[in-house]
DNA sequence: CGGTTTCGTGAAATCGCTTTCACGAAACCT
DNA sequence: AGGTTTCGTGAAAGCGATTTCACGAAACCG
């Protein structure tokens, strides 16, 4: 079962280059001023001998397990959502460029002493990155006990964390004014749910632009749905029927724009001669939809990447200051 | 950076219990025959104190880490497909309700001695679990190391690894059956990618049901697709120039049967009533799409739980065998 | 019933790396 | 120049489990 290859130790390469165990250590961690020609011999040494630290030993002594955990809460049917792999993706691959590794924590987080809160309280890993916002009480607990942690989304309160996000009222300010520049007049949105800050903020942007650019402003053209097709296919309906002259729908994610999209050839009218869509996410969905789906694209590997660096330098000590990622319209047949 | 909270160790559990480590350990890992009275000392001290046992200590004495790789292979644009997250989602808990924790990897792995392919022979994980067949050099490099492995996929050639798969020819054979007995006379497939076996047990499904129900065989009902949206539109159009009585279209994902669905549209017929159309996956896209698309649904959670199960047993040292897990007929507007 | 096996158990060595500690040499004072 | 600091370094003590080994007791043998 183990396996047989037995690796060089510390002993080898301190006796290949002439130095004591302790000072391959710190040549290895780069810790201390040791003398150049010795961090010479011993790196040659780990060189020729292909020398890999072992995990186990170090973490032991240490205390520093070289792991960094994902946690996905899951509650939310993350199941399908391709959101969260994408993200993980571009978390690992910093991770793995700087010698940590990525554990996966899928469970539901609710109680605050479930088996995943005792696991991340324990000291198995070095650092938690949280890809939804938890129960706060969590979160804040991890946060006193000095476990470096990011969180992906704007938290709702001023909270002690560091997080990344996207620019998500930017994104949806440049839908609008997409929809402007070409001509819309009466622009609708259907937001998320908006107990959601992601849902709030695209809302924000909706709202920021519509005044900006002196469009129509009414409540009528503000329709809050849920994520859900049929909250887009619904509200569609609603808005087009309050509003004769409705243009333009923006819609805070793809699948309610499709929905929306749905709604508005059924009854008749064109996407986007009569009305322009404009979906959030530049999901799957969005790609391969038909017609192609115009939409606010995130930068989900780079949200990955960013909470990654920013996990790290909390562990080097260093403060850090949670990032906003800008989106980007992409530009289809729906607007 | 660190926890301050001593944990418990086996000489806490020692001392409360009145018996030595040794017995501690033996305890623990349920390995020898101990005196009843000692084990029921050292749960209830075990309980009282809330013991966990160190990981990091844990494998360095044994050898054992305690986690499992999921390698996903980055070189496929994984990125987006919600499939790979789902069947991690499987994995992640049987791991984890087992005290194992599973460790993501997401690189190329072309090269057979990439930096992952390093890691895993390295010893830092107990086992690994790969959601693509790789080249088949690394992993029959690794198996030959006694590294215990599960394969997600059939591989090309009979391999000394288990793996876990979909029953891709059951579903295909499904598909057709459903659309024999709603009447349809003339079916055609669109395949995936028939270097991979997926693709190929797809089709072979088709061709089984087709011999088997009676149903027109043609060589001009069969054609090769890539997965692509865009070689379901094209294709589709093709067969249907080239089959005028066309009434049917299995398409090997669900991407091709969307593609498939506008081709129709666009040449004028309608779907289901012209033809009807069935694709493979039930993945979001087929949940969402308008009208809703009757698709073969994969237990994608239950194959990362089966895979899970393998990995589990073989470090238990038992025989394990291949799992293929059957698919279901998710009907909907389509066909 | 003496002698050999089995059995459960604890002492102690071990896993490989990190870190404290103390020491001599070099550098810095006044 | 004598005395105090700083510095780089190695010896050695952990880190917290696991596992080997040996030993006394109990079980088994003819």
């Amino acid at each position: 079962m183990a396996k047989k290859p037995k690796r060089p130790t510390y002993a080898e390469i301190a006796k290949l280059s002439g130095v004591s165990e302790a000072t391959v250590s710190r040549v290895l961690n780069g810790d201390d001023k040791v003398d150049a020609e010795r961090i010479k011999a011993v790196t040659e040494a780990v060189e020729t001998l292909g020398y890999k630290k072992n995990r186990a030993a170090s973490a032991l002594a240490s205390g520093r397990t070289g792991l960094i955990a994902v946690v996905i809460d899951d509650d939310l049917s993350v199941f399908q959502d391709p959101f969260w792999g994408t993200i993980t993706n571009g978390i690992s691959r910093v991770l793995m460029d700087n010698e940590m590794q990525t554990i996966l924590l899928v469970a539901p987080l609710d109680k605050i002493d479930s088996p995943v809160a005792h696991y991340l309280q324990r000291g198995e890993v070095d650092g938690v990155i949280f890809l939804q916002l938890q129960k706060d009480s969590l979160i804040k607990k991890l946060a006193k006990q000095n476990l470096p942690l990011v969180v992906n989304g704007t938290p709702h309160s001023s909270n002690p964390f560091a997080y990344v996000d996207s620019d998500n009222a930017g994104g949806a300010y440049s839908a609008i004014e997409h929809f402007v520049k070409t001509g819309r007049k009466t622009i609708a949105v259907i937001t998320g749910d908006l107990t959601n800050t992601a849902a709030e903020q695209r809302l924000e942007g909706y709202l920021a632009a519509v005044k900006f650019f002196g469009s129509l402003e009414s409540k009528s053209l503000i329709a809050k749905g849920d994520w859900t097709r049929d909250s887009g296919y619904n509200l569609a309906n609603k808005l087009m029927s309050n509003n004769p002259k409705l243009d333009a729908i923006f819609c805070s994610n793809d699948i309610m724009a499709l929905g929306a999209i749905a709604a508005i050839q059924d009854a008749g009218k064109s996407v986007p001669g009569d009305i322009a869509v404009i979906g959030f996410d530049d999901s799957f969905l969005a790609q391969n939809s038909h017609p192609g789906l115009t939409s606010v694209r995130q930068d989900i590997v780079g949200l990955g990447i960013e909470a990654a660096k920013m996990i790290l330098a909390l562990l080097q000590g260093e403060e850090v200051h949670s990032e906003i990622l800008s989106c980007e319209l992409v530009v289809r047949d729906t607007a």
